[in-house]
RNA sequence: CGGGGUGUAGCUCAGCUGGAAGAGCGCGUGGUUUGGGACCAUGAGGCCGGAGGUUCAAGCCCUCUCACUCCGACCA
């Protein structure tokens, strides 16, 4: 047989395009009468944000303990369509599915040095002989390690592999139910590549496939540049579902389409307020004031009585076992992310009294930046500031007409403040605005740090040996659904997106003990079934009231009813979605039920 | 990990100054109902989170502990 080398653009033929595997198998007809729905009427008490009330009202799911939920069929369905949607699209982009373990084995993390970074945030366990494992938090290693022990050459490269599997954090503080568990089902792909330029290719295709996705999925994202943390690596970007309770901050910009987070959003200095402190005006000579009690930039103010801008905060910081300084302008804050990405360490945290007592030989709230003997990381910004406030490093006083460059040096000086809403637009200049996001996925360059670490390489055209390049890119599918429904909801209820909806259609027949209704209800019924919409029969004996509550709250996109005017051949049409209602022949709604269902499934 | 809050029926909650464990909803049974969470009758359902203590007497007071939850810190 011959080999051929693999290209990342390899073309595919239309029909491997059409054909592309689905594993759908769906039932397609549910009573309700015999369904396990346990639908609350009111409202549970552990839950806090909308998705969580409604997924546990609606009976999608139930807790068994902090941040560990049961799904039960109804979610259970919708949690496997968007497993489905995921699976659909990573195949559509090449990617090839497996399954790890989610119980793994320690030496893998130790190699990486993950197992002492992940700390207690990883389950950890030991088997019969004393040996360590791990429920996986994430996989790269063991990825890593499969490919590295079973690829040699440059000709099967590249490979992009992911699977569907759960995942084990020991969370600090669980939250807002699903959004943030301890036990979650995360779709994560790594790609391998010869060189950068393969992983920009890889990295694309996993991009489009993360937008077709959360368009199926009816989801309001940005896509947002992100720091990659812990993952190290060169580029990594966010997929965000803008939401009020989501935990990223976001910096976009409306006017060219720039957005990253807060994390990573680039500063642009502010020249800090009008020319009478910061333009032209030569420097003056260096007071000391004394401030007793004087500490916070809002007692400086009053004491003052001048702008926050007018001074400069000196933060005393520990990076894991060393001592810095950190400036920024007196009404910023100071991003630790950036900061940490410069010192290169893995803990940082702001220090103790004692510390900043050692340090600075002052009380806390009086460091500054003049005689300090750490080093000096200062915010760009602060370089345009003339004659400002510091600390003196000494209990009770601070300095006056302060000047960088005369009065002290930095070690050195870069963006290390946090973006706030207002400032400049990197990009273009134009203020940002500040939103809140849920990060459903993540697409990392990672490069070769992991392959490097466990010994990833391949042999090139020249029988050399390199260092695969990778990538690695996550979605949460439990996250991704309550992100769903945090946007798509109203008072009574989720409102499904067709492609994600438990069932398609659901069928309330108002009294079931006439029969006319029954029997209308029940050829609707199979007849949509037959045509390949799934479908659920209310043949309950409650009263319409009950049935019409638990449909919204169950958020079904299409309602059919059937009440008295069966007997002129007329039933209800209804559309979760808009309200919108109209009154059908039993034909015209099946046939409009069918032409919904094409429409929400087309994207 | 720090700071708060809450643990009483399946769910939501009341329970006064320490003195016989309650309501609404849900559930079983019989009946009447049937267009937005019905009504009548009747019934079942409780280690008052757990342990210790104070007291003649503890759901209630004290100590410890566990769980859940919120805020913060933290978080590929």
């Amino acid at each position: 047989m011959k080999r051929t080398v693999k290209q990342n653009n390899q073309k595919v033929t239309a029909l491997e395009e059409d054909c592309h595997l689905t594993l759908e198998r769906t039932v397609r007809f549910m009573r309700v009468s015999q369904m396990f729905m346990p639908t609350l009427r009111e409202m549970p008490a552990e839950a806090e944000v909308v998705s969580h009330q409604l997924m546990l009202r609606a009976g999608l799911m139930r807790k068994l303990a902090s941040g560990i939920y049961s799904f039960l069929p109804l979610g259970y369905r919708t949690f496997r369509k968007i497993e489905q949607i995921v699976r659909e699209e990573m195949d559509r982009a090449g990617a090839q599915e497996l399954l790890m373990s989610a119980i793994l084995p320690a030496e893998y993390y130790q190699a990486t040095g993950r197992w002492e970074v992940f700390g207690p945030d990883m389950f950890r366990l030991k088997d019969r002989n004393g040996r360590d494992f791990c429920l996986g938090p994430t996989h790269e290693e063991i990825f890593t390690e499969t490919v590295k022990n079973e690829i040699r050459s440059y000709r099967a490269l590249p490979l992009i592999l992911y699977q569907i599997q759960t995942k084990y954090r020991d969370e600090r503080r669980p939250r807002f139910g699903v959004m943030r568990s301890r036990e979650f089902v995360m779709k994560d792909a790594y790609s391998f590549d010869r060189d950068e330029a393969g992983l920009d290719l890889s990295y694309k295709k996993m991009y489009d496939a993360y937008c077709r996705i959360f368009d199926r999925c009816g989801l309001d994202y940005f896509i947002v540049d992100a720091d990659s943390g812990a993952m190290g690596g060169s580029g990594s970007q966010e997929f965000a579902v803008k939401s009020e309770i989501g935990e990223s901050v976001i910096a976009y910009c409306d006017a060219c389409g720039y957005a990253a987070n807060d994390e990573k959003a680039e500063c642009i200095p502010d020249v800090c307020c009008d020319d009478e402190c910061c333009m032209g005006n030569d420097m003056l000579p260096v007071e000391k004031v004394a401030t007793p009690d004087v500490r916070t930039i809002e007692e400086l103010m009053d004491f003052f009585g001048s702008q926050p801008c007018e001074f400069a905060k000196t933060l005393i910081y520990k990076a894991d076992d060393r001592v810095v300084a950190a400036m920024v302008r007196g009404d910023r804050e100071l991003n630790e992310t950036k900061l940490q990405n410069y010192l290169n360490c893995i803990e940082l945290e702001m220090a103790d009294a004692e510390t900043v007592k050692e340090v600075t030989g002052a009380d806390v709230g009086f460091a500054g930046p003049i005689g300090l003997k750490v080093e000096l990381i200062v915010d760009l910004e602060v370089t345009s500031m003339k004659n400002f406030v510091v600390g003196a490093n000494e209990t009770g006083y601070h300095l006056k007409n302060v000047n960088i460059g005369r009065d002290f040096k930095a070690s050195v000086v870069m963006d290390i403040r946090k973006i706030v809403e207002g400032d400049k637009c990197p990009k273009c200049g134009a203020p940002v605005k500040i939103a809140r996001g849920i990060e459903v996925g993540h697409v990392f360059k990672l490069g070769t740090k992991y392959s490097e670490a466990l010994g990833c390489v391949y042999l090139d055209e020249n029988g050399k040996e390199r260092p695969m390049v990778m990538g690695c890119y996550g979605i949460g599918i439990n996250r991704t659904m309550a992100a769903i429904i945090e946007q798509n909801h109203d008072e009574n209820g989720i409102i499904w997106p067709i492609s994600v909806a438990p069932y398609h259609v659901i069928i309330v027949p108002v009294n079931p003990t006439e029969t006319a209704q029954m029997e209308a209800a029940e050829k609707i019924y199979s007849e949509l079934g037959k045509a390949g919409v799934e479908v659920m029969l209310d043949d309950r004996n409650e009263r319409p009231g009950v049935k019409f509550k638990d449909a919204d709250l169950i958020g079904i996109p299409i309602r059919i009813t059937v009440g008295k005017k069966i007997g002129e051949g007329i039933v209800e049409f209804k559309l979760r979605k808009t309200g919108e209602m109209v009154e059908l022949s039993i034909d015209e709604a099946i046939a409009r039920a069918k032409a919904e269902v094409e429409k929400g499934l087309a994207l």
